[in-house]
DNA sequence: CGTTTTACCTGGTGGC
DNA sequence: TGCCACCAGGTAAAAC
């Protein structure tokens, strides 16, 4: 359910409550949310302060302050020359990850899986998770140009709303793909941040069909479609993500909204808000697609 | 090698 | 009331 908006308003909230603040202790109470770095984690925390919180498509990191390599440059130290993380606590919400700033004494919730706490008692970071596919584990950072990565997610996509994604170059290796504009989407390896509810509504908005194969795509046509993705996500982030339920929260643990605003998706045999017509659910790699049979015709060289 | 399918996981829901 | 099939779906790994 997170996607791109919601992780960012996840890290937004991060960025304000932990940036600055120092490690005290790490409690693993699920392996799973841990997995890629079993029995590790408490230790490589530990005494690390937090530098800020950074994100790529669903992906985000907490930059750790490396006391070591301060340590080499001198006590003094340049004031100048600002820390440079050789480490990042990465996380992935998966489908029901939450982020939560917690009280210390609050009670814990019934699917926490790691706990850390902070040096000056202020609120806990909690990583909550129902259903198990998100996880935590602390990463070296690769030095990419254009910008610093965590080494997990180096084959990651740059998102459509960082300045690093480069639109002719998307066209391009979106033409030589064969498969669905759909499954193109939802590649995070292309383009990174687009889950099955930004995907329908932007195809909606774009009106084309998610089975439309992407070699018949013109770049007109691909601009007019990353254009509806910049735009539901900037919208979505303006009101908070979007939840169904209360599995997507922020990190205070309040819901967004803009599952007001959705046009197609969830929305089965209600009327589409530009034709009328009654939108479609359709079975698409094992989950659903939804779409408006007018707006998005099926085209005849469907690709599944 | 590029593309497609499967496994992972829990809670809610609807049918019987 | 219980039991079960089914649905939600992002990602890595396996299969094709």
């Amino acid at each position: 359910m997170p996607e791109l908006p919601e992780v960012e308003v996840v890290r937004r909230g991060l960025a304000s409550w932990v940036a600055g603040r120092t490690i005290a202790s790490a409690e693993v109470l699920h392996p799973r949310a841990v997995r890629r770095n079993a029995g590790e984690l408490p230790d490589q925390l530990k005494g690390r302060t937090i530098l800020s919180a950074e994100r790529r498509g669903k992906y985000l990191w907490l930059p750790l302050h490396d006391s070591a390599a301060d340590d080499a440059r001198g006590v003094s130290g340049d004031a100048a020359e600002p820390p440079v993380a050789a480490e990042a606590l990465l996380a992935h919400l998966g489908m029901s990850g939450q982020l939560l700033m917690v009280e210390p004494l609050a009670p814990l919730e019934k699917h926490l899986r790691v706990r850390l706490g902070f040096t000056d008692g202020g609120p806990d970071l909690r990583f909550v998770d129902q259903r198990t596919f998100g996880h935590l584990l602390v990463a070296p950072m690769v030095h990419m140009s254009p910008r610093s990565v965590p080494e997990p997610i180096t084959h990651i996509a740059a998102d459509p709303l960082e300045s690093a994604f480069d639109d002719a170059e998307f066209a391009n290796r979106l033409r030589r793909r064969h498969t669905g504009i759909k499954r193109a989407l939802l590649d995070q390896s292309l383009i990174s941040g687009v889950g099955n509810i930004y995907a329908d509504e932007a195809l909606w908005r774009a009106r084309l069909h998610w089975a439309r194969p992407t070699e018949t795509l013109s770049r007109p046509a691909i601009a007019e479609l990353l254009s509806a993705v910049r735009e539901v996500m900037s919208e979505a982030l303006g009101q908070g993500g979007t939840s169904f339920d209360s599995l997507y929260v922020n990190v205070n643990g309040e819901s967004g909204y803009f599952d007001r605003s959705l046009a197609v998706y969830g929305r089965r045999d209600e009327p589409c808000p530009r034709c009328g017509t009654a939108v479609r659910r359709e079975a698409f790699m094992n989950r659903s697609s939804y779409s408006c049979p007018k707006c998005q015709p099926t085209p005849r060289n469907a690709r599944p």
